[in-house]
DNA sequence: TATGAATGAGAATTCATTCAT
DNA sequence: AATGAATGAATTCTCATTCAT
């Protein structure tokens, strides 16, 4: 008889892995699809199951409430906002180049490409549930502090100074404000996807205009 | 049937059309506590109707719909802030100065006074319903086109031009994007608003750098 | 100083029960149209009201609810049924004659004329409360009565007999069935009134045969 | 996802499918009782769930509204009635003889029996609804065609033609009407069930003679 | 694990009727 | 008498979550 090593899988068993993250990623593509196209709200458990071909037991199985399922696709969108973001900061030596760099990235490879993510991290996440508010409260302090970062980073190789210690954070609050704004305007509210480089670059020179005001002169 | 003659009340009349719109207003009141306390979905009308001294009956005399209510109070407060921030913009000469005052008025004449305000704008409002997101995408077209007119008015006393015809609208959308996310930073996540004054010098500094970044060479 | 007589009105009394009476008879008269039309249900206090150009304490007034205006209703079309099929049935001598007359005034003269009164009748005062169907019961008891007392006559006149002391009964319940499903079938549910000169003649020749066939042999 | 091989069910799936049928039939029996002795409107799905002895939501899983409930239970009834009398009517050579045999069918086999079927179909399913109302037309106009169906057929049988074009449909009508009415008077408005034997030999009487009275000559 | 029927609290909305003016 | 704003009980329907199989 076999003996199960333990760590290790069995083909059976692997298959059954694969199947049960085939099904959770079904799920969270299901939910994602349906927020961002009817509403929170409105996608009901029942569409959500339907979609991906799952029954409302097993969705039950993978996430313990709808509300975690939202949490959950936050948390992934905003995780791969802060890499593709982090990424092309980082991959630049100027920082400066590497803030417009990164801005643009975000609104032409990550906005443009993924319309749903935005509708759920901008519109579909806002305002639902106290958990749900505390859980996005987290993440955009996450972003912020990302983009805070970025800041000091230009600060510090800069070799210059803020007006004052709340500058930086000041700074990164209103880019995110912006970016977001930006994607209602464009993507949202209207399909003007034609004119989103040309924002974009636009949009980072602004914002560059702007951490340069807020230099200690 | 009709005996009154139009645009003249008896006393009893004026007295019953003053009951009547304070009952109105209370319910608007009472709404606008709890939407900001609770959450829209949470405020049940049985609990606005509680709050505002009248029973549910009279609720849908004044509104016919939980979400007209919602809709009425944004427009309301749309109302106010394009009211205070316009004044202050004109009533300056210098329209740099203007800018400035504005949106220095709107953190600390506004969204520090009437938190519950921004939270129904920024939070509550926000993808509740088809309608509701309808009326709300109207109504920040509105904010951000007052914004782009004095955007204009700054190029055009200034003498100067900016870099595209894109220009203005883009800066009119950052900035708008930048007061919500401070607002929300400051007062709606967090209670600064001892900080409030010294961060809205910076963020219309930061602007003002921005709008100058995006003239034309 | 005037003296008012018991039982005599003043001319402004009698201006103001001239008034009193034609606002009653709005009241009638809009929901009538209202209840044919869209269903008693549907038809709110508030449309009768508005529909008559009065006010809905008015109505209250003169009904003490709803149901008692479609009670009413019933009564006025049953009184003017009885009155036109009984003047029609006494008119001839002979009373199988008699008999076919007023079916064909019903018919014609009635249900062709006044669509909204059958419809009251026999759509929308059904099974609506116990109290209207209490109603309802004695008017139709009172109308088969009548016709119950129209076919004794023909009995009585023609010198025979009926099979048993159920017969007449039987006939004119199944009389009153019959006039009933023939104004569906050629007024409510198709309008076929062109064709409803030529059924009636069927109609109360279908009725003869089924008399004589009751006739003791 | 879906593993059931089709048309095929586990024992324990067959027990769950029985269990599910006999829910929807107690749902089914549940609102025809309640809507016979309380009427449809007073009868509430809170009521219903409780007689049935399920919860709200599985009443709305089996049907989508209450609407709903009493068109199926309009269709349950007429499908049983055009079944008795249909298959009385062809089960007699004669068919003059189908045609009183149906008739008394109708009458003690079916309303004698189940009161609570014909106070639906004769008074619960009546000016309910525009939907309903459309419903109850088409239900009845089945009924009346198939009355016509079989009038014809005495025509044919009987070698004999009808006065017009129009006669077997009057005729068919009024058979209808007939039925309803006696339907009423003896057994919602009175319980003369004790009566209802002769009652209906006389009727299936009268209306043969009713028939005959139309024929061409 | 997967299923999906069952649950039932919860919410919005309607409208006949009342009553202060 | 006339008015019509106010009342609030009553009702339908939704949908996240549970749990027996």
């Amino acid at each position: 008889m076999k003996k199960k090593k333990s760590g290790v899988l069995s083909r059976a068993g692997q298959r059954r892995q694969r199947e049960k993250e085939g099904r959770r990623d079904a799920i969270l593509k299901a939910a994602m699809a349906l927020f961002a196209s009817e509403g929170y709200r409105q996608a009901s458990m029942e569409r959500i199951a339907d979609e991906a071909e799952v029954s409302i037991g097993t969705v039950y199985i993978n996430f313990k409430s709808k509300e975690e399922i939202l949490a959950h696709l936050m948390d992934e969108i905003a995780y791969e906002i802060r890499t593709i973001v982090g990424e092309t900061f980082r991959a630049s030596e100027d920082p400066y180049e590497g803030m417009k760099k990164s801005g643009i990235a975000f609104m032409t490879e990550f906005c443009q490409k993924y319309p749903e993510k935005i509708i759920i991290l901008y519109r579909e996440s806002v305002g639902k549930s106290p958990l749900l508010e505390a859980h996005r409260e987290k993440m955009h302090k996450q972003l912020i502090s990302d983009l805070q970062g970025a800041v000091e980073t230009l600060k510090e190789k800069g070799g210059f100074c803020f007006r004052s210690g709340l500058s930086s954070e000041i700074i990164a609050t209103c880019i995110g404000g912006m970016y977001e704004r930006i994607a209602y305007q464009f993507i949202i509210w209207q399909d003007r996807t034609d004119e989103l480089d040309e924002a974009s670059e636009e949009v980072v020179d602004f914002l560059i205009g702007g951490i340069d005001s807020l230099r200690k002169k």
